[in-house]
DNA sequence: CACTCCCGCCAATTA
DNA sequence: TAATTGGCGGGAGTG
């Protein structure tokens, strides 16, 4: 009884979203208003009188049920209509009272009719899937919540989710628009190259979803333990993320890409949660388990809406596992760039704004240490600036889709391919593949894929259109493989491995790349006992991880970069396939780098506006991708097919002879031009030789910072490795110039020659690929960064390299350098022969991995308390940037 | 009891 | 400062 009279009183005293939804609604009384009803508290208060006593009471009297009914007229009914019944129902509320009440409790939507699926359902009937370009249909959050008659936050969910498939933007505060579906196809499309990069691995082989969970957990810590870097100070003070990262949309974009990326297209919600928690440390908490299934099924009930997954239950050992399927459409043809349009919107690079962070890392000589230099700020201005920096008013998150979008592209265009492999390493490829994932943070432009040793990886050019003037320009470049000691340190314990290079290497066994574009290098486990080292390979998979958050994330970019290095564990594969044995053999030599140049050609490289900064090239790209394509000219150029050959052609084509006698510098950026440059250098002089610096166009953003600059710089993500180190490596190789390139023999590089490197048959046979992703950041400026991505889709096809565990190598190079150049900054520290595992590995792994916890489920109980919301592990390891003061 | 996931508190962001 | 967004996790509904 007293319920009504409250209930009646209700209007009275004004509860907070009552006022609200009353105002907007149509007409309706307040006593009526159907909307945001507040929830009922059934037991009186003791206190009555207090005003919140009253607040209760009346939100009790707003009560569900009242909410429920009217929603369920509202579903029952045309949406059209829904509005009108507005007053009715105020009407029934009083009647409720009386007669209805045992109605309802029939009738009760009970908890399924209240189901964000069947909210979204509603609200997706409200909009055409296929809108007519011409109108334009904003979404009012109000009006749709009220309509729906549910309170805002419920839309929230609903709009993150669709905002991360592109079906709707923000347009503006409590405005989105509707989309629909045009863009879906092309949106999956992206995000399952990103997934490829970043999970890819993972899914690979179904069977070891299962074993990742094992693995995750046994491995990481197994390979780890000294990776514990991430712990770092740096990395995890750095990162205050905001909570954008944890955000849904993000999360949204990660759950699909897995689908996306499963060759069965199921996953199941544990291991979808397990991959996506980013964890700090080692421990992992049950409650953000949990947390993260509550959000899994909250972006699966929209997804289901969709129609783009079903659920559907797996059973394992342990029993029957909720798994969704994927459902939707598994193929993306290429999609027309013509059909979005190209809208250049305004936002010339939002990104720009963002810094990149950069980290660095050195290697040191024997061991492949990584440490950074670099101090990493967060960037946080990355997600600080998205909304508020975003210099268009009109659609600030827009950009971060884009940029993620664009980032993801740019990724996948670099590394595409996939491997397919498996044989052999089982462990290792799924810890690798975990690592991968955790590390997504890296900057590193390439992304690494691990390869099982049988896999041939096809160093793919990047996309044409990523870089599209490599093929101009790009001359050659060469890169050396082996690396063995040789030169420099003969002793130093990296030597050691190397020294044969071969068996060592073999068994660690990079990778390469090396796009025609831009260089890249990549190495796969350092050490000579790969296992031993986790470095490499978990930086590199972190590192392309990372790219691939980073492209996911829109925000991102800064601060997922910082994270490179995966210190960690990732163990390296300890096997290497034959194959690569004899792709080690090349290796002997010592890298030479390729490098494009930098400041000469900078111009190009860094150019672009776009290019500079990673990140925002990311976000460049995204938006054209998804917006619009701007950038047609490189689109061109992506459309080329890359293929190995072609780009060795292509690169042949354009000069073996170039090359630059000096090892280091052949800059090839050319391609970049638009994109970001990338670049590989390596440094052999001074303090440095041993050292090998190689930069990689495509940083993770992170890696790239710059933020403040105004340099147009780039930043450009070096890694140093001391050649010891390299030596690991068999090979890299550029993919282009096979044959014109100087006539080396396949693995023979020596440092010496620098300029070519010829690779030939060590691209294919190499296990690993690097891609690259450049990433610069240009925070700059607007500019013209679009280019790239349309290239990009194409681009993804060519391209494509991976590796796997080169991380080790890497650095960040911390500081964002516009050029090339700086680089050599970067060398000073040069002396020391550093490894980058300490850095920011720590973070790559924390990235996906869960923590052991998958592993142990008895670590997850309850630590709850611990973190502080703020900043999400997985943040902090985005954030890190580095930041790059001076 | 396990699985789902609604609900809404309240912090982070924006306006 | 107020409003908007949205992370988060308690705990309720379902099976």
């Amino acid at each position: 009884e007293n319920i009504f009279d409250r209930s009646r009183m209700a209007p009275k005293t004004p509860i907070k979203n009552e006022p609200v939804d009353l105002s907007k609604q149509k007409g309706c009384t307040p006593e009526t208003n159907p909307i945001t009803p507040v929830k009922i508290i059934d037991r009186p208060q003791p206190d009555p009188w207090t005003p919140t006593a009253n607040l209760k009471i009346l939100v009790s009297a707003a009560s569900p049920d009242m909410r429920d009914r009217e929603k369920k007229k509202e579903l029952f009914r045309p949406i059209e209509n829904s509005e009108q019944s507005d007053t009715p129902d105020s009407l029934q509320y009083d009647i409720v009272d009386d007669s209805t009440v045992d109605e309802f409790e029939k009738q009760r939507p009970s908890r399924k009719q209240k189901s964000l699926g069947l909210l979204c359902q509603k609200f997706l009937a409200r909009y055409p899937n296929y809108p007519l370009s011409t109108e334009k249909t904003t979404i009012s959050l109000d009006e749709v919540a009220s309509v729906l008659g549910v309170e805002r936050r419920r839309i929230y969910d609903i709009v993150n989710v669709l905002e991360s498939l592109q079906l709707v933007s923000r347009v503006a505060k409590n405005q989105y628009s509707w989309h629909g579906r045009h863009n879906l196809s092309q949106t999956l499309k992206m995000l399952q190259e990103a997934g490829e990069l970043q999970y890819g691995e993972l899914m690979t082989s179904q069977h070891k979803e299962q074993d990742l969970e094992y693995k995750f957990g046994e491995r990481k810590k197994e390979a780890i333990p000294d990776s514990q870097d991430f712990s770092e100070p740096d990395c995890i003070s750095a990162s205050a993320n905001s909570r954008k990262d944890k955000s849904l949309r993000i999360m949204s974009q990660k759950f699909v890409m897995l689908f996306l990326v499963s060759k069965t297209k199921i996953v199941t919600l544990d291991i979808a949660a397990k991959i996506l928690i980013e964890e700090t440390q080692d421990t992992v908490d049950y409650s953000k388990f949990k947390t993260k299934v509550r959000r899994l099924y909250d972006i699966a009930n929209v997804l289901t809406s969709l129609d783009l997954i079903k659920k559907v239950h797996v059973t394992e050992e342990r029993g029957r596992k909720p798994a969704f399927k994927w459902i939707g459409p598994v193929e993306f043809p290429e999609k027309t760039d013509e059909l979005r349009g190209h809208s250049p919107t305004s936002d010339p690079l939002p990104e720009t704004q963002r810094g990149a962070c950069t980290q660095h890392q050195s290697s040191t000589t024997g061991k492949q240490r990584f440490t950074r230099h670099a101090s990493f700020s967060s960037a946080q201005p990355c997600e600080a600036s998205r909304r508020k920096v975003s210099s268009e008013p009109s659609s600030p998150r827009q950009e971060r889709q884009d940029e993620n979008h664009s980032k993801m592209i740019n990724l996948a265009a670099v590394c595409r391919q996939k491997i397919e492999e498996d044989t052999g390493n089982k462990a290792c490829d799924t810890e690798m593949m975990l690592n991968s994932a955790k590390n997504s943070n890296i900057t590193s432009p390439f992304s690494l894929l691990p390869v099982p040793g049988d896999s041939d990886f096809c160093v793919n050019p990047l996309p044409p259109a990523v870089f599209p003037v490599v093929q101009a320009d790009v001359p050659s470049f060469s890169l050396p493989v082996g690396i063995s000691s040789q030169a420099s340190q003969p002793s130093t314990p990296a030597a050691s491995k190397t020294e044969n290079g071969k068996t060592t290497l073999v068994p660690n066994q990079p990778f390469l790349c090396f796009p025609s574009s831009s260089l890249f290098m990549l190495c796969g486990g350092l050490q000579e006992n790969n296992l031993s080292e986790p470095l490499p390979t978990a930086g590199d998979l972190g590192n392309r991880s990372a790219e691939a958050q980073a492209a996911v994330l829109p925000t991102v970019c800064q601060k997922r970069s910082s994270h490179k290095c995966s210190s960690p564990s990732a163990p390296v594969d300890d096997e290497e396939p034959a194959a690569k044995k004899q792709t080690l053999e090349h290796s002997d030599l010592p890298l030479s780098l390729v490098v494009p140049q930098k400041p000469s050609e900078s111009p190009k490289a860094e150019s672009s506006p776009g290019s500079g900064c990673s990140a925002a090239v990311h976000l460049e790209m995204n938006r054209l991708d998804l917006a619009n394509p701007a950038a047609p000219e490189e689109a061109n150029e992506s459309t080329k097919p890359l293929d190995c050959q072609e780009q060795e052609k292509q690169s042949q084509k354009k000069d073996p002879d170039e090359r630059p006698p000096g090892n280091e510098h052949i800059s090839k950026e050319n391609a970049n031009q638009s994109f970001q440059p990338q670049y590989l250098y390596v440094q052999p002089t001074a303090g440095l030789s041993s050292f090998n610096f190689l930069f990689s166009a495509n940083q993770a953003p992170g890696a790239i910072s710059l933020a403040a600059n105004q340099l147009p710089s780039l930043s450009v993500p070096c890694v140093v490795v001391p050649s010891a180190a390299l030596a690991s490596f068999p090979l890299v190789c550029s993919p282009p110039f096979t044959s014109p390139l100087s006539p080396v023999p396949d693995c023979s590089f020596s440092a010496a020659a620098p300029t070519n490197f010829s690779m030939s048959s060590l691209a294919s046979t190499t296990p690993v690929f690097i891609s690259t992703a450049a990433v610069v950041t240009p925070k700059v400026s607007p500019a013209p960064s679009v280019d790239p991505q349309q290239p990009a889709h194409p681009a993804l096809h060519l391209s494509p390299v991976l590796t796997r565990s080169c991380s080790a190598v890497k650095l960040d190079s911390p500081v964002c350098m516009g050029h090339p150049m700086t680089l050599l900054k970067l060398q000073q520290p040069s002396s020391a022969p550093l490894t980058p595992k300490s850095i920011r590995p720590a973070h790559h792994e924390a990235f996906f991995k869960t923590p052991g916890s998958l592993g142990d489920p008895v670590s997850w109980k309850k630590n709850e308390g611990n973190q502080t919301r703020n900043a999400s592990s997985v943040q902090r390891r985005l954030e890190i940037s580095s930041t790059s003061p001076d």
